[in-house]
DNA sequence: GGGGCGCTACTCGGATACTGTATGTCCGAGTCGCAGCGG
DNA sequence: CCGCTGCGACTCGGACATACAGTATCCGAGTAGCGCCCC
């Protein structure tokens, strides 16, 4: 089980869009974390598509919220890349081998589907109790307060 | 985010397992599930490493639990299979770009891997909650007390 | 008849191909700002 | 001097290659049981 890389992209770019009123182009979040910004603008795409960001064509462009960050949980983002459906997904195999179980049977899920139902369940909840504001504030706090300010600064400065 | 096939396998063998006392050879355990033989016997190897079951090679050989089924939660399981490491995997994408952090400040793990690491731990708890004697019982409750008896019977029969 | 030995069949284990997803990149469609021109 | 128009540059969006991990398979090494032969 692997989590994609741009899962950990979009909660960066999350924290420093919202420090930015205005929109900023993916090139120049992508500048400001050092990462591919073709590859990035994919990911983006799919915050867009979400709902967590609204895109704007044109030379003043670029993405922004659609909520303030203490509305988008960090579960959203997270789903947004990833996608929604459980890491783990049962194929039935009950129901193959010589003591299959009768698909009539099969109206409630396995044990084992349920058992690791219950730890995504788990997972997820963890995840939407946190916010991007959260992320934000908790970044600040380890830099003693700089941090968000330093990129607020800089997203407002020269392109 | 996917979870390998071989994690739903590895769990349903070893409820199988926990019903025999002698060994059972990956061949059967495969017939006993519909899944192809040579491949499940590639995640039974993995389980073998882990220390979850034993192997015997020769004619009565197979494998078998090294410890009873109560002692055996889904997560050492799932662990066996996929990997120890956490889904999320920092890549310290704040020490690029022109507003790196210093390498000094980066003894402690940034929030957003904090974050993410939460809810990995809370996804192994809900997993080293439960045992493979926890999944059988449960399957046994879902089929009215008979799936148990039904494998049992079947393994200690003819092969 | 009893013991030793060789053979056979069965088991696991790792090395070897193949497929699907994640990664990375590119170019085209659309839009806004700005400069130039006309009134 | 003001408004309109055309151009240009910048933006996103989806379509196109590549790398790696999961999937699937096979054959060789090792072991235990069984039958046979010898004593």
């Amino acid at each position: 089980m692997k989590l994609s890389n741009g899962v950990e992209w979009a909660l960066h770019c999350c924290v420093s869009l919202s420090q930015s009123s205005a929109p900023v182009p993916a090139a120049r979040l992508a500048q400001l974390h050092g990462i591919p910004p073709a590859y990035l603008a994919k990911h983006l795409q799919a915050l867009s598509r979400a709902g967590i960001v609204r895109s704007t064509p044109g030379p003043v462009g670029g993405y922004a919220f659609t909520r303030p960050p203490e509305q988008i949980s960090a579960l959203e983002v997270v789903q947004a890349i990833d996608g929604a459906q459980a890491a783990f997904r049962c194929t039935e195999i009950r129901r193959n081998g010589p003591l299959a179980v009768s698909p009539e049977a099969c109206v409630k899920k396995c044990a084992i589907a349920r058992a690791m139902a219950a730890a995504d369940t788990a997972w997820r909840a963890a995840l939407s109790t946190i916010t991007v504001a959260d992320l934000g504030r908790s970044i600040d706090a380890d830099s003693s307060g700089t941090a968000l300010h330093d990129v607020r600064h800089w997203l407002s400065g020269p392109g």
